[in-house]
DNA sequence: TATAGATGATTGCGCACGCATTGTCAATAG
DNA sequence: CTATTGACAATGCGTGCGCAATCATCTATA
């Protein structure tokens, strides 16, 4: 067990940190000037497109995501100005609130959606095969799986 | 050319965004509470550590980071107010500075690497054994070769 | 040499965030 | 039924950042 990384471990992790900066600074960029959101709202927006009714807990919104409940109460904030999310109490526990979809913001989900595929194809996807991409999940899925199981911190 | 990712792409793509965003959470938060420094502060140490005589223009930290030089300026303002670092205006041009490493800034330095490498060989590399790694490697210098090749934006 | 334009660092301002707190409500114990 | 405890969302405050403007300096051109 050395103090420091060797050729390979660098490879494999250093790059990984470049890899995946270069590819949020993209489409950070992308969002911002094409539908003037940022990332961490679109993937808000995004999971309210999956979620049942298309709405879904400020709590459970904070909790899939890397922000805080404050930071997630300010987001949606942000979105239900402009237009694309509404807030309603929740009816079951009134402590809660709901953040819902709105027609436009779904619409702009949709057509943001199709310029991050074609986007994250042409510049990271297109580079690899069918099986690499496949091992590039299952070394994702095996790292998550861990992760879940050992400290659910 | 659908719309939406294929399963395989989606595990691929959507995944590796998750394993990094743990992983980054973890080092944050050990190098927050173990050595008071953030993770792009860190960062910044160890580039002094590489450079010669351990000093490098801010300029040139702000282009190798994620940072503006409005940002680097700041976090190397933090650096010197914790003793890590100290400034010094460029002899060959008076507009310039340089960040330069001072011994405490050193000696944190190579004590948090070691942690560093701790805690990534822990919950990261040793799920998966060299040949894996290797794989990983040429999957990331793919991607940022074709980077640096195609738009240096 | 004089001067226009480019470049490096810094700073005022605004924004997004986390932390800690508050107000509101639910659930449980007595 | 009441009191205590815990949970959810919102908000005041402090911080770190980018953008744009500023100041100092360098460089290129006439």
């Amino acid at each position: 067990m050395t103090l420091k990384f060797t050729d390979i471990e660098g490879l494999a992790w250093g790059k990984l940190l470049s890899v995946q900066a270069a590819m949020l600074r993209r489409l950070e960029e992308m969002l911002q000037t094409e539908f003037h959101v940022s990332h961490g709202e679109f993937e808000v927006l995004l999971r309210l497109v999956w979620a049942d009714d298309h709405r879904r807990r400020i709590r459970d919104l904070a909790d899939a995501s890397v922000l805080t409940r404050s930071g997630m109460s300010r987001l949606v904030d942000r979105l239900e100005q402009a237009g694309l999310v509404r807030r309603e109490t929740a009816a079951e526990d009134a402590r809660g609130a709901y953040a819902i979809l709105t027609t436009k913001g779904q619409e702009l989900q949709a057509v943001a959606e199709i310029r991050i595929v074609e986007l994250v194809r042409e510049r990271f996807l297109s580079l690899y095969n069918e099986a690499e991409l496949q091992q590039m999940g299952a070394f994702w899925t095996r790292f998550l799986n861990h992760e879940t199981e050992h400290s659910d911190s």
